[in-house]
This record gives C-alpha cells, structure tokens and sequence, in this order.
DNA sequence: CGCCTATTTAACCTCTGAGTTAATTAACCA
DNA sequence: TGGTTAATTAACTCAGAGGTTAAATAGGCG
C-alpha cells in the first residue's frame, strides 16, 4: 500500500462530508442530485467531494444519460482498514514482548535475589 | 464514534510525515528531536505534527527532564480501522442480499418459463 | 430545433494547514 | 549564576481545500 495511496484514502475520509456521501452510497448507486439533496450546499461543491472520493478510488461512475451515477468501491477502505489494523497489532505484539522481556528479568532477579 | 473523532484521527492519518511518525512510534516512545531526525524539517514543523497527532488523541506525551517523549496510543486507530472495515462488511452483505434476490428472480422465471 | 434536466467547468473568495525563522520557555549542568 | 539543550510559541508566507455563483456542456424530449 503505496504512500499515495494512503494519502488520497485519508485525505478522502477526512471530510464529514465525504463520509456522508459514502454512508450514502452503501445503500446503492445514487446519482449527484440525490447525494447532495441532504446537504445545504450547491451542487458543484458536491460534484468536487465526489471528485474527490473517485481519485481516492473510493467511487466509481457510470453513465445513464445525463446522469452519473455513484457507487461505492471497497477496495481503498480495505486498504486503510487494514493499515490501521496492522499498526495496531504491531504495536501490541510490541507491548507483548516487552511483557515477556519484564518478566524473564523479574525471574532472573528472583534467582539471584533482588538487585539493591 | 462521533464525526468530529473521525475528522481528527483521518485528519491526522492523511499526511505522510504524521505517518512515519506513528511508525517510528510504534518501535517505542521517541523524544521530539529523536522523531524529527528522520526528516528534512525543522523542530517546530515536527512539533505542529506532534499536536495534530496528540489532539486525535494517537499518541500521549510524557516529560523527563527536558524532554517531552511521546508514545503511540492505538485506540483512535482501532476505530478508525474498525469503522472503514464495519463499512466494508456492510457493503458486501449489501451485494449478498442483492446476490440472493436476483437468484430468487431467476428461481420463479424458471417456474412460470422466460418473461419476454 | 429549442428547451429542460443533470452535471461539470470557470473564476473567484476565504480560511486553514504545512512550512519557515526568530524568539521564548523549561530544565539541567558546571 | 550563566550557559546549553529540548521544545514550544510567535509571526509570517504560500498553496490548496472547500465553498460560492454564473456559465458551459451533455443528453433526452415535444
């Protein structure tokens, strides 16, 4: 999982916005007017969050005459799923040696009587 | 999970120093000159990444002396990964459900013979 | 064709985010 | 006490994000 990538994913998740959109979105396709229905804000600011969430990936666009309508696309969110999931079971396996480590020292030190 | 936590953690997940940072972090706490080293920055551009990161709450600051060593906090990160991954799976029973019901269709075509 | 609907593009505004350098605070050390 | 190291704050620049309105494009429809 490229930098990039990364950065286009989170970058896109960031926006309240954008995530409403998705939300939206995971219900089935739905063109621009029925995204930005919801929403107090005209339609080219909702046309440049979905430009925003198609370069993430995040969505794809079909055609249907004047219409383009949205879906969503999983694969990103996967991607950054798992990136933060990874990190986290980095870090505890992390926390989990170090425990071990704590009390390998501790049984050595019950050995060899306490230090001071 | 509330939208602003969302906001702050994808927020803070977005850039790629702020990145590497939390990677650094998760081989064991770092002073602020220790995770500056890496880059081609100077300390008060680390420090703003190093507040953006402890305000979303992934990662906490301890104090020794002169230092201020920062530590890698996962539960922003759980949730964040949680909440992309729960998107996915809502995304994907979304298509089971759809997959079962065109099945269903074609079920009863067969039964009453090809509609056109 | 001429009009209506859906969407995008253009041009612009404003605010924020990432970076800078210089100055300040905080804590140790001789 | 004065000096050094670690980190933050202040004041500033610059670019880009998110929003606006108005105009342009694309594709039915009478």
């Amino acid at each position: 999982m490229p930098s990039d990538r990364l950065d286009a994913t989170f970058t896109a998740l960031a926006d309240p916005t954008r995530r409403a959109i998705l939300a939206r979105l995971a219900e089935g396709e739905a063109t621009v007017m029925e995204l930005a229905e919801p929403f107090a804000m005209s339609l080219p600011a909702i046309s440049k969050h979905l430009k925003v969430l198609e370069r993430a990936g995040l969505i794809s666009r079909g055609r249907d005459a004047q219409r383009r309508p949205c879906r969503l696309e999983t694969a990103p969110l996967k991607e950054a799923g798992e990136w933060a999931e990874h990190f986290v079971r980095l870090w505890e396996e992390r926390l989990d040696r170090l425990d071990d480590y704590l009390q390998e020292l501790q049984g050595a030190e019950k050995k060899q009587g306490p230090r001071k």
